[in-house]
DNA sequence: CTATGTAAACAAC
DNA sequence: GTTGTTTACATAG
């Protein structure tokens, strides 16, 4: 209600905003709803089939206990159970009480139990994955059918395990067996991945996508999404394609959309038109209004660089180079399907500034399913990324602690990606405090490069490419240092750029908002600097880069990121400095925080980006949007006919408008290699090299255990590939220390020391599992 | 509080 | 009209 100094008054958005919640959470609550509370129900029931399932155990082997943890007997390993417990038990009591019950039933019954933690957080969670095995392969069947992925090989594939245990995360999950139930449930969670799996392909070849995404659009989108069944699934996953939104935040389809271009640089229209070609969402389901959002983003954060062209009639939106993670739709998905998911999201998380910590996947992982449900407008739609996953339980042995080694693997490149960039930041940061070496080094090499490749393109006036030109604006930043501020906005290699840089004529416009000097004048100060031109070129470029540094980050979000730490001390301003830039690194939080270490990637990773042909495809499409990118605009002018659509979708179940985007997961976990070496706990980060007994292990890991939602996915998908999955899983949740973990304890040998694997599922989440549970009461129930 | 999404008001072209 | 900025507000975590 306040009014800004500046502007009038905002009038009653909220009335706006209130009839928007209404219509499309609504409708599009229902549809979840409706499938949420279906499956639940009918998981339960099929639960509890199963669980009645007579197998050899009969007493020991079903038994449920109420506080959310579940016995169930092994498919497939004779005398053995499978415990689900929350997350929060105390294992030790838990694995005492086993221990207890294995003695008591002695040979002849289950002595060995394989312990899952999880958080089962809600519904399906609860019902806990054990139960699910008994439908294992019914599952996989289905999800064969649906997904054609190549995880079913490898489960199917793993030979060696005596008994191969099939969890399912809870999270994706679950709905396990039979029939209809399950597809349903599945569907939903099936068609997402091949969602994706669309995506991915989009990518590639943007064009096809189109023609698809037209094609089918002309059909109700929601309808078709209901349509259950194996067969209906992919169909339904296209649906879904178009219709939900995607899971990935502006920021995120931004820089999909500009790291898919070689020069990583697109102009506005060109960004709307990569992501209505990409996500059909937008082009057919979402309000108009969205035009106006990818705008605020680009203003907003100050990853994205507005480049203007000398001719100034141009320009393009590149990403900054330090922020560039050089994400791309292909990057997100290459892995596998599972595993790609999730890093989507990491990449979105990256930019909030997430630390690998498990803390923030936690919440994302949570949702899986219950977020759709819920279709609550902001939360981010991780769930679409989760699938059910099945976790081949080897022979006794196999974890391998994880390591914390960088992914090599490309598929790993996703995850690496948001390291990387933060990494990168990291570096930049350095540097622009003062060079240190090794940055220099870096800096010098590629940069340069990239600069000289622009010159020759830049004839037309085009702009030097990203690097070359954000280098520039380091350069003005380098003049304004004599001025402390100017210092600090210049961050980045301005020191060294300059050499090169020289070289280029051309003319940097940079527009600069130093704070500190100018206290609140949102006043930007542009500043131009005119370097030789090289005769060959005569073409002189003039680049308008916006940086935008606020101090005050308080009062405006806007481009809070870049606003560098540095800037808000002077003391980092000062050219000394350079030898400190250890230090400042430390200083600075929010880049010490956000940017993770992944040096090597960035480049790397960045330089090939997509194929990406720039396109520039200039639609018309939006001329055939009767609405403008803004929505006030909007509403006053084209109203009627977008109204008419709108209203159209909305009735039916455009729920999907009110989806927000949100960034689904936040992928901390760094993609690990081959860790064939260790296999001990000890390795993985969570379990300390202290312990003595595996109790304590247990105990700690429970503690540590709380997060860790979708990491599981892609280290479990890599496991898959490999086949020698488990391992590779292992490691990486530990690292992510959010997954959860079975221990396989064997009661006859009377120790629960031995802990076979180490899984997360990441589906499973304490809530339902119950944390409060007593587990002096299991006990009774375990007898 | 932060991150994100959305709507809107303006300013420049 | 489009593009770019900025503010305000809402929501989820």
């Amino acid at each position: 209600m306040r009014t800004s100094p500046r502007r009038p008054l905002i009038l009653k958005r909220r009335k706006l905003t209130l009839p928007q919640k209404d219509e499309s959470s609504p409708s599009a609550r229902d549809e979840n709803r409706g499938q949420d509370e279906k499956a639940p129900k009918q998981e339960h029931r099929q639960e509890d089939q199963h669980n009645r399932q007579p197998r050899d155990k009969r007493d020991c082997g079903l038994q449920k206990f109420p506080a959310g943890i579940k016995i169930i007997d092994h498919p497939t390993m004779p005398n053995t159970q499978v415990v689900a417990i929350p997350t929060n038990a105390d294992i030790q009591s838990i694995i005492e009480a086993l221990t207890a019950k294995g003695k008591e039933c002695g040979n002849n019954g289950p002595n060995k139990f394989i312990l899952i933690s999880s958080g089962g957080t809600s519904r399906s969670a609860g019902p806990a994955p054990s139960q699910r095995l008994p439908a294992e392969k019914k599952a996989i069947a289905d999800i064969k059918a649906a997904d054609s992925q190549e995880r079913e090989k490898n489960v199917a594939q793993t030979p060696g395990l005596a008994g191969s245990t099939v969890l399912w995360h809870s999270g994706l999950v679950i709905p396990t067996g039979s029939g209809e139930t399950t597809s349903s449930v599945l569907d939903n969670s099936l068609t997402n991945i091949q969602w994706l799996g669309k995506m991915r392909s989009d990518g590639l070849n943007p064009s096809s996508v189109k023609e698809d995404t037209e094609k089918e659009n002309q059909m109700p989108l929601q309808e078709r999404v209901k349509v259950k069944g194996p067969a209906a699934a992919a169909v339904s996953s296209w649906q879904n394609s178009v219709s939900e939104r995607p899971p990935y935040s502006y920021m995120a389809m931004i820089q999909f959309a500009i790291n898919s271009t070689e020069k990583k640089r697109m102009t506005l229209k060109d960004i709307y038109t990569w992501i209505e070609d990409h996500f059909p969402y937008f082009k057919h389901v979402a309000k108009p209004g969205w035009k106006n959002s990818i705008r605020h983003n680009l203003s907003l954060h100050d990853m994205f660089v507005r480049e203007t062209s000398a001719n100034g009639k141009i320009s393009f939106w590149t990403i900054h180079p330090d922020a560039n993670r050089c994400l791309t739709l292909d990057q997100v998905f290459k892995p596998l399907d599972l595993g790609s998911p999730t890093s989507p999201e990491y990449s979105e998380s990256q930019q909030k500034s997430r630390l690998p910590e498990p803390v923030k996947n936690v919440g994302s992982k949570t949702e899986p399913q219950n977020s759709r449900r819920k279709m609550k407008p902001l939360l981010p739609r991780v769930n679409s990324y989760l699938v059910p996953i099945q976790f081949p339980l080897s022979q006794p042995l196999v974890l391998q602690p994880s390591m914390k080694v960088p992914l090599s693997m490309a598929q790993g490149a996703s995850l690496n990606s948001l390291e990387t960039v933060q990494s990168s930041k990291r570096v930049r940061i350095a540097t622009k405090m003062s060079l240190s070496a090794e940055e220099i080094s870096t800096m010098s090499t590629s940069l340069p490069t990239a600069a000289v490749k622009e010159e020759g393109q830049c004839d037309e006036g085009l702009f030097s490419p990203t690097h070359s030109i954000q280098e520039n604006s380091s350069q003005t930043g380098e003049e304004l240092s004599s001025l402390p501020e100017g210092a600090c906005i210049k961050e980045e290699d301005s020191s060294q750029l300059g050499h090169w840089l020289s070289p280029f004529a051309s003319t940097v416009t940079v527009k600069e908002e130093p704070s500190l000097f100018l206290p609140d004048s949102s006043t930007k100060e542009k500043k131009q600097f005119t370097t030789l031109k090289s005769p060959s070129k005569a073409v002189s470029d003039s680049l308008v880069i916006k940086r935008r540094e606020r101090q005050e980050v308080r009062r405006s979000r806007r481009k809070q990121r870049l606003a560098l730490p540095c800037s808000e001390e002077p003391v980092l301003v000062l050219p000394e400095s350079s030898s400190f830039d250890p230090f400042r690194l430390g200083t600075d939080p929010p880049f010490s925080q956000e940017n993770q270490p992944l040096e090597n990637m960035s480049q790397l990773s960045c330089s090939q980006g997509e194929e990406g042909a720039f396109k520039t495809p200039v639609k018309n499409t939006f001329s055939k949007l009767p609405v403008s990118s803004t929505p006030s605009k909007v509403s006053a002018t084209t109203t009627p006919s977008l109204e008419v659509l709108e209203s159209a979708s909305l009735a039916k179940g455009s729920h999907e408008l009110d989806f927000s985007p949100v960034k689904t997961l936040q992928l901390p976990f760094t993609p690990v290699q081959d860790n064939q070496d260790l296999l001990g706990f000890n390795s993985t980060p969570l379990k300390n090299p202290l312990f003595d007994s595996p109790r304590e292990l247990l105990n700690t890991e429970s503690s540590d255990m709380v997060h860790v939602p979708l990491t599981s996915s892609p280290a479990f998908i890599r496991d898959t590939s490999r086949q020698s999955s488990v391992e590779l899983t292992a490691s990486g949740f530990t690292e992510n220390r959010s997954f959860m973990e079975g221990l396989i304890l064997d009661t006859m040998n009377d120790s629960l020391s031995k802990i076979l694997l180490d899984i997360s599922f990441p589906g499973l989440e304490d809530e339902n599992l119950g944390t409060d549970i007593s587990w002096s009461q299991l006990i009774p129930e375990l007898k």
